[in-house]
DNA sequence: TTGTACGCGTTATCAC
DNA sequence: GTGATAACGCGTACAA
């Protein structure tokens, strides 16, 4: 591999020049230029990024961690991310934490040492020390999927609660008062928490009593929600409703009914969150109540830039809208 | 942010003594060992990795071009090519190219720059002059999802020509006779290509004339197969049913069907190709040609580290199986 | 407009 | 077992 120095020899200048030819080509006298890039073909010469990164301190690179590239909402959002991070300069290093919160920990770290400008994060944690210690040492990052309003980490994210209100108030308006919910563990999804409260406050608002034994929390995934619908329809007294946590889940759960002889929406409504683009091309077309995820990863990416470079930096929040996609998962509860 | 040489400082060593304790730490004396080690706390020392590469001209970072991130059956190769590299100290730079080529080529050059130590490419021109420069350069890389089963470029790929005879093959013996096709374009996806070829072969060798009208190229997108359906169906002699270039399309066809009033698969059979986790999920359940995508992203990115580093290295192609998954939305022709 | 020389954080080589 | 120091490829004062 040629270098610089090189490329400074075949031309007769000095490094100098070369270098000037690649960042500031005005700078430099035309003749002299063109004999540079001359050189350069015939060295074919190959710029090294990371030996620049090297002298400027700046990688260009930003760390993006998120649960699982495998559910589709989080691919929209890294599209997003991407699309940002790219179109002013910076490549994105993909991680996926699994929610748990020892990758997502290790992660940072690895990360870190790559030497990354910026890290786009979905927690699995809140409370952790992670992010803790990522303010402490004013290393640039922005939360994505995020719940918080307010504080000292910038964040973008949707407001959760009255998300899930929606969700369960959709339901309710369609007469049914047995709803469940199926959500994504308390413990890795703070999202997930914040719906539940959004339900559970939707419920109490309208005189339904909250059943403890209508709500699952389980693993966000295909499987995850195919297996938890199946036992809450074997119940003795099942719901005629269900809010999922997320349109993946709501998938799992659709199945998991089909299965169980329980048709959709006749016996059975059914709610999601998030309206990955698949959600509206499957039959029923699932209702749910819509984050705009690519968005997410563009505003989240643009902020994260903003913080980038600047010793002190206001922390920024970003509170999209959600709205409800009513399509064909949900009816009027029959006999209601 | 401080560097090994305050920590050499702090500890009163050399900064080959703290490189050592990182490195290899038996070689350092016990009572060193922890000197340093608490050395590197006091300065909060962060190891810096591209530093490392630079002098050890190893990035342990590999690229990794696929079409989009927002197709899930790239997120599940993309999976397996993160879960393999990560397990062996790699990181992954995720880079969409849409399917054009020109896209990947710039993408090609910028992540090389990166000082990438291999590519994963899904490739939207085999016949290219990029992967000639790479290939003459002798840089490593390996093509995914590819059609390629000999020659100077390593790959990983099935056998794209008989997963779409056998496509066919079912729907002809489901006794179909009007067949189309509803293909990813030919110009940037020669999977779909061979795919086509594959349903042509069948075609002919069950006697049914070839109609033209009968294939439509396409965006790869839901979109895409939503709108290309609609004209099949509205169309003087409509087709009885679809193999569709991948699943993703598919999902787009059923919708299309559905608003255009055809019910799948009583009226309209469909085989999709891919077998995306989310295809034996939604209702119908897709009939599909399953290819196994995770162990694709990781075959290929194992086969990529095995190329790496190494200055002349034998071009592996490695097929995989497909296999016709029968699930729902294909059915006998009725009044066949 | 161009060249010289130093430094970025780390590893590797060679002494001791 | 440990230290001194030259690289690695590039940007950037500063000088010319």
């Amino acid at each position: 591999m040629s270098t610089i120095r090189d490329v400074a020899r075949v031309a007769g200048v000095s490094t100098a020049t070369v270098s000037r030819v690649i960042n500031a080509p005005e700078a430099v006298s035309k003749a002299t230029r063109e004999r540079v890039r001359r050189a350069m073909q015939v060295c074919r010469y190959k710029y090294n990024a990371l030996a620049r990164g090297f002298v400027t301190k700046r990688s260009h690179t930003l760390g993006l961690i998120i649960p699982t590239i495998t559910n589709p909402i989080f691919a929209e959002s890294t599209r997003g991310a991407q699309d940002l991070a790219n179109e002013k300069g910076y490549q994105v290093i993909l991680a996926n934490s699994d929610y748990e919160y020892d990758k997502e920990s290790e992660l940072i770290d690895v990360l870190r040492e790559r030497q990354v400008e910026g890290l786009l994060i979905t927690t699995t944690s809140l409370g952790g020390k992670v992010l803790q210690t990522l303010l402490a040492e004013g290393f640039p990052f922005v939360l994505l999927y995020s719940t918080i309003r307010k504080g000292p980490i910038s964040a973008v994210g949707v407001d959760n609660y009255s998300g899930g209100y929606r969700a369960t108030e959709h339901l309710v308006n369609l007469g049914h008062r047995r709803i469940a919910m199926l959500a994504g563990g308390f413990s890795f999804s703070d999202r997930s928490h914040h719906r539940w409260f959004g339900y559970k406050k939707c419920l109490a608002e309208n005189g339904i009593t909250y059943d403890p034994a209508l709500v699952k929390q389980g693993p966000y995934t295909l499987a995850g929600g195919k297996e938890a619908i199946k036992i809450l329809l074997s119940s003795e007294n099942p719901p005629t409703a269900i809010f999922c946590s997320n349109d993946y889940m709501a998938l799992g759960a659709m199945q998991g009914a089909k299965e169980s002889g329980v048709a959709i929406p006749e016996n059975l409504s059914i709610v999601g969150f998030d309206d990955m683009a698949i959600s509206s091309f499957i039959s029923p077309g699932l209702t749910t109540i819509r984050q705009p995820a690519y968005e997410m990863g563009r505003l989240g990416t643009e902020l994260l830039l903003s913080h980038i470079g600047k010793s002190v930096t206001r922390p920024t929040h970003n509170m999209l809208q959600t709205s409800l996609i009513i399509r064909e998962t949900t009816a009027t509860l029959r006999n209601g």
